[in-house]
DNA sequence: CAGCAGATTGACT
DNA sequence: GTCAATCTGCTGC
C-alpha cells in the first residue's frame, strides 16, 4: 500500500490546484472484509464563499455545512436529492470553505464487494462512474461525514501526478444555477479513461 | 409552517 | 427524451 497523503496537502490553499492533483491518487474506504480502494479519475473543485455553486457560498453555514469550516484533511459526505451520497474532500485552512468532490474512480481492490454494495451490475462501468454510484459502491454513509483523511477509516493514497495532457478541463456538472459561475473549469477528469462519468 | 429546488440516478416513453 | 424518489435548507406567507 502507498503512503496516506499528508495533511498538508488537503490545507493548500488553491482548491483548483489540489481537486487537479487528487486525479490518478488512490482512495480507501475500510469497509468489512478488508479496504475497498479506487484510482480518483474525476474530480470538481468548490470554491468556498466566492463560489455560487458551493454550499458555503457568502459565508452561508449549516449543520450540514459546518465541516466546510474545519481545517482541510477532513471528508464532508452531503445528501443530495435526500437519496445519493456525494463524497467531498474539505480543503484549506480552518474558515475557508472550501472542497473538491469527488465524482468518479476507477475500482482497485474490492471490486466484487462494490458490485454487492450497489445490487446494480448493469454494465462494469455503472459501478463508479458518478458521485452517487462511487459512495454507494465504497459503502459510504452518513458514518462517514467529517471523518480525517489521515486515518485507518478512510483516506487517501499518494501516486504520481497525472501529467497535464492527460487532464481533461471543462464546467461543473448540475449546477446551472450557479449563473456565472457554473461555466468556470472547474472540472477535471482523466481523459480516455472509461470510469468518467457521463 | 408550506412550498420548492437541489453538486443524482435509474426506470420508463 | 422525461420523471419520480426523498431529505436539507431557503423563501415567503
Amino acid at each position: 500500500m502507498r503512503q496516506q497523503l499528508p495533511i498538508a496537502f488537503y490545507r493548500q490553499q488553491d482548491v483548483v490546484a489540489v481537486a487537479k492533483a487528487l486525479l490518478g491518487k488512490v482512495l480507501s474506504v475500510k469497509a468489512k472484509g478488508g479496504y475497498l480502494s479506487g484510482r480518483i479519475v474525476e474530480t470538481e473543485a468548490y470554491n468556498g464563499i466566492q463560489d455560487a455553486a458551493c454550499h458555503a457560498y457568502g459565508g452561508r453555514k449549516t449543520n450540514r455545512t459546518a465541516i466546510m469550516y474545519a481545517p482541510g484533511g477532513v471528508t464532508y459526505v452531503y445528501l443530495c436529492y435526500g437519496i445519493h451520497r456525494l463524497l467531498n474532500v474539505i480543503t484549506n485552512q480552518a474558515g475557508h470553505p472550501d472542497a473538491v468532490l469527488i465524482r468518479a474512480i476507477e475500482p482497485l481492490e474490492g471490486e466484487t464487494a462494490m458490485q454487492v454494495n450497489r445490487n446494480h451490475p448493469k454494465g462494469r462501468y455503472a459501478l463508479t462512474s458518478g458521485p452517487g454510484k462511487l459512495s454507494q459502491a465504497l459503502g459510504i454513509g452518513p458514518a462517514h461525514n467529517g471523518l480525517s483523511l489521515v486515518s485507518t477509516e478512510i483516506f487517501i493514497a499518494d501516486a504520481p501526478c497525472l501529467p497535464e495532457a492527460a487532464i481533461g478541463v471543462g464546467p461543473r456538472i448540475g449546477v446551472a444555477y450557479a449563473g456565472a459561475d457554473a461555466a468556470l473549469p472547474y472540472r477535471f477528469w482523466e481523459k480516455d479513461n472509461p470510469w468518467i462519468s457521463r
